[in-house]
RNA sequence: GCCGGGGUGGGGUAGCUUGGUUAUCCUACGGGACUGUGGAUCCUGUGACUCGGGUUCGAAUCUCGGCUCCGGCCCCA
């Protein structure tokens, strides 16, 4: 739990050094917002009910459809861009297993009103730092589905048949995709079947998407996306990040997306290694508001937990003290209340227990430091720090002390 | 929705096939050896068979069901 707060704290700070402002929404919501946005089909994957007054309710599956409701109820005509993050659980109903719960977190964001490659550079700038900051390994894959829906244009492909090239691709099994497009959805289009490979297996670095415009440079519909997508590149070069892959088959499941997404696997997760899922969407106008471009992406906490590397504990205790004997324990007390109220993390000794298994306590606690306080130095009015790292001690003045321990501690 | 494997002290486990004294060991925790000082050692203490039904003289063990956990499909906004 205490590895999960400081990544939630890190995370915070990064998110608000990007000027974005938190918010809370509601755990549940009418069913129907869920089914606009996702269709009907989705019911089965939810945990819906109905309250005392006969309203179709669910637990929220994703923050995505929350935000973008309070942003019709009550931030339509706020001040563009508008920059919310987020962090809060999430219901599916599904057969959990491993990195798949029933109850999941989410910590995201959303910039609504702006879809730019700008805005999209800032947005993966915001995650790439993240992945850094918490020492992450693991790489964004960045795609521009206007190049698909383009080539899927210019060979007029209807829109039911693209939705099941799309959950293919998705799926990232190149046997199962080939073989549907053969033997089913373009056995007449050997020329677009190839495309369509070309695509999927287009993964590298920047120089894959100028391959890719070489080999599409006879398509008028992709060149606008093309434009963007290095447009992107050029400015995630500014925004200071430097490892990405460019790969044409990310696809994302929904139809909303339209422009720039982005995937971030984390390898050794296997197959729960998907840790983040974003991009650029146009969801707005489907609830009924003006048609206004957003970008927004969401780590799934949990995953990300899994992939941190090693978080160093920054919430040990720094200081015990010890009353050497019980004629002391009092003393012991109050000067632990002046470093608590000092802001410095304190345990005491609450169970009388002998120096000898208070010291071990310390010692289990992996305090940094032990106060001593005893009688033959209170004479004195002093107490003897030990350090419990080398075992060195020194008598410190009692009206010294916080002093002493804020100068003395690597935590300040 | 489908399939597989589990649930024994706080944590990790043995025992289950072949039912039978006081349920094994490790670790953690409490106390002591050790009355102004931690990490070692030794002694000692507390603490468990997921729940319900069935078979049986007798069930941790066999059997059926529930709950729950883990994993694999499906799905994954």
């Amino acid at each position: 739990m205490t590895q999960r707060r400081n990544v939630e704290n890190i995370l915070r700070e990064i998110f608000e050094t990007y000027s974005y402002k938190e918010i809370k929404t509601p755990i549940f919501e009418n069913l129907s917002l869920f089914t606009t946005k996702s269709g009907n089909d989705i019911v089965n994957q939810l945990y819906n009910f109905k309250d005392k007054s006969d309203r179709d309710l669910a637990l929220r599956p994703e923050l995505t459809a929350p935000v973008t409701r309070l942003y019709l109820n009550s931030m339509q005509k706020n001040l563009k861009p508008i920059k919310l993050y987020y962090f809060g659980s999430c219901f599916r109903y599904e057969r959990p297993q491993k990195g798949r719960f029933r109850q999941f977190w989410q910590f995201g964001c959303e910039l609504i009103g702006a879809k730019s490659p700008e805005a999209e550079a800032e947005v993966i700038a915001l995650t790439f730092d993240c992945l850094e900051r918490l020492n992450v390994n693991a790489e964004i894959h960045i795609n521009h589905l206007g190049i698909i829906r383009g080539i899927f244009k210019e060979f007029n492909i209807s829109d039911e048949i693209q939705e099941q090239l799309m959950i293919l691709i998705d799926k990232g099994d190149r046997e199962l995709l080939n073989e549907n497009m053969k033997n089913d959805l373009l056995s007449d289009n050997e020329t677009l079947q190839e495309i369509i490979l070309k695509l999927f297996d287009s993964l590298g670095d920047k120089n894959t998407l100028f391959e890719i415009e070489e080999y599409l440079k006879e398509y008028e519909q992709v060149k606008e996306p093309l434009i963007e997508f290095k447009k992107l590149i050029e400015l995630l070069a500014i925004f200071g990040v430097n490892s990405y892959k460019v790969n044409l088959s990310v696809a994302r499941g929904l139809d909303y997306y339209m422009g720039i997404v982005f995937e971030i696997y984390a390898k050794e997760l296997e197959s729960q290694k998907q840790i983040c899922g974003g991009g650029s969407y146009q969801l707005i106008k489907l609830f009924g508001g003006e048609d206004i471009q957003s970008t927004g992406f969401a780590f799934g906490f949990d995953r990300l937990m899994m992939a941190i590397n090693d978080l160093k504990e920054l919430e040990n205790t720094q200081v015990l003290v010890a009353p050497v004997y019980d004629d002391s324990r009092l003393k012991s007390y109050e000067i632990a209340q002046l470093l608590r109220r000092s802001g410095i993390k304190t345990e005491t000794d609450l169970f009388k227990r002998k120096i000898k298994k208070i010291m071990a306590y310390a010692n289990s606690l992996n305090v940094s430091k032990v106060i001593l306080v005893g009688e033959k130095d209170l004479k004195e009015r002093k107490l003897t720090v030990k350090d419990m790292g080398s075992g060195n001690q020194e008598l410190v003045p009692i009206e010294d002390i916080v002093k002493y321990i804020k100068d003395n501690s690597s935590y300040y």
